[in-house]
RNA sequence: GGAGUCGUAGUGUAGCGGUUAACAUGUCGGCCUGUCACGCCGAAGAUCGCGGGUUCGAUUCCCGUCGACUCCGCCA
């Protein structure tokens, strides 16, 4: 028996045809003296009938054992059904058996091979070959396979070669947490699992080979999110003799190609906007830009009211933000209450509001202000009756960071955002470096190998915070997409940011010195750009997280509740490693 | 590391300080020749996550623990 056609191709013009399909069984209906099966297989479902007046007793009793999920090879004919079922892309045919084969029995299973389902997902994960034969978990797959195909035809058409890194390499610092694995023919050294190949592909643009591409793993031993996983999915891209504009222009190309590619509709060209506008209006590096409802500074209006929390909170060097929540002004106690509790989270002490009802204002904080005060905060906001204002006084990360979220928040609850709307954004102008005040020195914002700004260059020696960086992030509905950067390559601006960045000589040579050494040959200006495919496959699904387009994720707590593991191993594989476990108490 | 939500037949839920632990669906059996989430009748199916405490009595209340999920921290 071969099979001649997929179930869900099959149409009205295969009438008469004779064919062998073979697939799962889907749903048995037993009328009796009539049994209707449906059969799926990656392309969909088609009904097949036993009719006893048209099969054999033999036939009729075998069809009379299958149960769902057994695999069958079924072979016969193609004929229009008596009545249609408009529900199905097969819906005019059926097919009616000449033989029937059952290639696999099956168990019960414990989840339903549906799309609407309803199951703790620790089941769906246990069982994920169940779940991935769920038409929904396939077409997810077969998008992402779409992508992948659309990416490397799009840069195999501009001259980029798909180049592997290895996957066994060593620990770099700063960054996440590494994976590591230990060499058994070297005692006591470890391999680390890459977090990206942030160094390979540089050294790949020193070795000349221009234009480089990798849809890569990279791992990261950091705690989980719906949109984290300890491994995942780079589109890995390096090219050189390049400008920051020349990345954006083709990969904005690239992503716009992409998309429609799998029927999706893009608005282009991408704006851009940069860091500190973007941490100014939404309080965000990654702002969803689908609704408005910016962040509006109100420090200089309230640094010398007499309500003490704000004028307090400016005068010691902290910033008052609000933003308006059009027509939420009739919010019950309960729900701002809701809101309050939510921004506390984000280390808010508290939220402030104003609410313009129809006749009156209300608030609490009202009273500490003269009505001239309350006037110009009003106007900053730009309020109108029926809405409610609502204010965080704190740091400006605590501000941005607090009613960043808040606004998010309220933009879902709102229904101001639109799903099947895709507005990418480009971030630019990251600063080079941040101070960390744990590790009492500055560190990198993107990596150690970005390129300043070149008006920015002379600030690295006087205000190294305020030194911009030739850096990006692509942006899609407020999800960070890529980012990317022109990298440095030339040593002594490179030495320069390691200085910055107090590292010693020592550790730059140890860490890096076989990339220091390569750029001294001779290495083109160079610069790339990294996604996350998995972000990216999700987006384009209309999902909420990443597992749904991972063909085995782990759980949250970085497990895989199929194989088991990670799993304790055998002592003497441990020793082979020189490795003990210890019990800690 | 922290906060929160959840955990009851195969699955999804309900429930309550004392019940024969309920409903739906699935499963199994019977009936059924045009169904398509087929229908009708019947049956089986539960260590109420695990451990401890309170109580005459705990699935229910409390504490701990394990697991799943969400978020904060973390993620160059």
């Amino acid at each position: 028996m071969k099979r001649t056609h997929n179930c869900g191709d099959l149409r009205i013009g295969n009438a008469g045809d004779k064919v062998t399909i073979m697939g799962w069984i889907q749903r048995r209906r037993d009328l009796g003296g009539l049994i209707f099966v449906d059969v799926r297989d990656r392309s969909g479902l088609v009904q097949v009938v036993f009719n006893p007046d048209e099969v054999t007793t033999d036939l009729f009793t075998k069809a009379e054992k299958i149960r769902s999920e057994y695999v069958v090879a079924i072979e016969g004919t193609v004929q229009k059904r008596l009545q249609s079922n408009p529900n199905l892309a097969t819906g005019e045919i059926e097919i009616t058996v000449d033989s029937l084969r059952i290639l696999d029995e099956a168990k019960t299973p414990p989840i339903y091979i549906q799309d609407d389902l309803n199951v703790n997902e620790d089941l769906r994960l246990k069982y994920r070959y169940l779940d991935l034969r769920r038409p929904i978990m396939q077409k997810n797959l077969i998008l992402r396979h779409q992508v992948t195909m659309l990416v490397r035809q799009y840069l195999d058409r501009q001259g980029f070669l798909e180049i592997e890194t290895p996957m066994l390499t060593r620990s770099t610092p700063e960054g996440a947490r590494d994976y590591l694995v230990a060499s058994r023919v070297n005692p006591g050294k470890f391999f680390a699992l890459p977090q990206s190949p942030q160094l390979f592909k540089q050294i790949l643009m020193a070795a000349g080979m221009e234009k480089y591409f990798q849809i890569v793993r990279c791992f990261r031993d950091e705690d989980l999110r719906a949109d984290r996983q300890p491994e995942f999915t780079q589109i890995d891209i390096e090219m050189s003799f390049v400008t920051q504009e020349d990345v954006l222009q083709m990969m904005e190309e690239m992503i716009i190609e992409v998309f429609k590619g799998v029927g999706l509709n893009v608005e282009y060209p991408f704006p851009r906007m940069t860091y500190a506008d973007a941490m100014r209006d939404y309080g965000s590096d990654k702002p969803d830009i689908r609704f408005g409802m910016k962040l509006v500074d109100v420090s200089e209006q309230v640094k010398n009211v007499g309500f003490k929390v704000f004028a307090s909170t400016v005068q010691k060097g902290g910033q008052v933000k609000g933003i308006r929540a059009e027509g939420c002004a009739e919010f019950s106690r309960k729900e701002i209450d809701q809101l309050t509790q939510y921004v506390s989270i984000y280390g808010a002490k508290g939220l402030a509001w104003i609410a313009l009802k129809e006749d009156e204002i209300k608030s609490p904080i009202a009273k500490f202000f003269t009505e001239e005060e309350l006037g110009a905060i009003i106007d900053a906001l730009e309020g109108k009756s029926g809405d409610l204002l609502l204010f965080v006084a704190d740091s400006p990360k605590v501000v941005a960071a607090s009613l960043g979220a808040l606004r998010l928040n309220l933009g879902k609850q709102l229904g101001l955002v639109k799903e099947q709307e895709y507005k990418f954004l480009w971030v630019t102008e990251f600063p080079l470096v941040e101070y960390d005040e744990e590790m009492g020195r500055f560190v990198s914002l993107h990596h150690p190998f970005t390129h300043p700004l070149e008006e920015d260059i002379n600030l690295l020696d006087t205000d190294p915070g305020e030194v911009r960086a030739q850096a990006y992030d692509l942006v899609l509905n407020g999800v960070e997409l890529g980012g990317g950067s022109i990298r440095i390559h030339n040593s002594e601006l490179q030495k320069k940011v390691f200085q910055m960045l107090s590292l010693t000589e020592e550790e730059i040579n140890d860490k890096f010195g076989f990339l220091l050494e390569a750029f001294q040959y001779g290495t083109p200006p160079h610069g790339g750009i990294a996604y996350g495919l998995d972000r990216m496959i999700m987006l384009m699904a209309g999902g909420d997280t990443i597992r749904d387009v991972i063909a085995f994720p782990k759980t949250a707590s970085a497990t895989d509740l199929m194989t088991n593991a990670p799993s304790p191993v055998a002592s003497d594989q441990l020793e082979e490693l020189h490795v003990k476990v210890v019990e800690r108490a």
